[in-house]
DNA sequence: TAGATTGTTAATCGATTAACAATC
DNA sequence: TAGATTGTTAATCGATTAACAATC
């Protein structure tokens, strides 16, 4: 978004904002309401000010460290994706439960053990949290960072977690992507054979 | 699911259910009903029927081959992802752009160019693909694999794909992601400097 | 028969979209 | 003034939840 409009022209509005995010302009106004953007009517948004004002809103203008528990594949996968750094965001702690992993190094960080959580969490005031443990260990863990301070978890399980509401959730799924990629592919398949 | 049910006994509830997923029995019912799975008032689910039901309609009874394309970090770290073992899914066909990549092997799988996308897709009858390529890849690699015969589509990328209704597209936007996480933070931050 | 749980309809909720007066 | 686009309200839609008669 942000790409596309500063070269073109100072001003953007809504519904071209939408045709490059493929959503109607309708909804774009409606997001921007979250942050009171202001924009101009006949005119637009100016370019500049909305993505100062999204930045803010992002929290993107400062660097944010975050921890990350489970150094499986997923994990290690997670630690490299160039999203964080787009996002002002960087793994600062890399914990695991289990002790033949504790002490290597991936991507120049050391994996630690879990009692180290509270005590770093708290001095380097983390408060985004991601987890790619086995589902089994989401609830423990995702406790364990609540406890340590940190209030916003995104968490790669398929686990549904309990926790104060004032702890954000983002669940991302995966083997619920696959269940539905596998049940799409069989229903065409039996619609396919039918005919 | 499964597992907790299999051993207790041999017909369980919607809402022994639902506690179990973190749902009201309600929505396993309504889910349910997707593929007619029939219970017994007073009684519930016949667990090993509702097991294979939903394996059928998963489509998890025979194996399938799935198409990756765009050999990255995040491609390669989901090709030894173990939910495609578990839905019964393997990564056959593993396609980069780049032909600095091409040749190379990941976990026993060559990486191949894109021009082989429509001979092997078609002679395996591939109907899954994964897409792992950079943003404004995935368009184009969108279209090649419709034209390939692929209809259920996993896209990894912020992109809105434009295609045929009848093709099946499952979003895993892990920027939205991030940016959901960050918000929340700098939310959480701003609330608590106020006060 | 009494108790439990289904299958399904109706109510609720939130998110998306349409529409349009206000205004640049 | 005429044309364009905002900000916001109302309409629509789909998904979730509540409720309850039917039934084992």
């Amino acid at each position: 978004l942000k790409h596309a409009a500063e070269q073109e022209s100072s001003y953007i509005s809504s519904s071209e904002i939408g045709r490059k995010a493929g959503v109607p302009g309708a909804q774009v106004r409606k997001d921007l309401l979250c942050f009171k953007a202001k924009g101009r009517p006949s005119v637009g948004f100016h370019v500049l000010t909305l993505r100062k004002d999204l930045e803010r809103y992002l929290g993107l203008e400062h660097s944010r460290s975050v921890a990350l528990v489970g150094a499986g594949n997923l994990g290690k996968a997670l630690a490299q994706f160039p999203g964080f750094a787009q996002y002002g965001m960087k793994i600062t702690l890399l914990l695991d439960k289990d002790p033949q992993k504790i002490g290597s190094v991936i991507g120049g960080l050391e994996i630690k053990g879990m009692d180290v959580l509270p005590l770093i969490a708290k001095e380097k005031r983390l408060k985004i949290g991601i987890i790619t443990t086995p589902a089994s260990e989401a609830q423990l863990v995702a406790e364990q960072m609540v406890a340590a301070g940190i209030i916003s978890i995104w968490n790669f399980t398929p686990t549904r977690l309990s926790l104060p509401e004032e702890v954000f959730i983002r669940y991302e799924d995966l083997s619920a992507g696959l269940a539905l990629l596998s049940q799409k592919a069989a229903e065409f398949e039996r619609n396919h054979n039918h005919e």
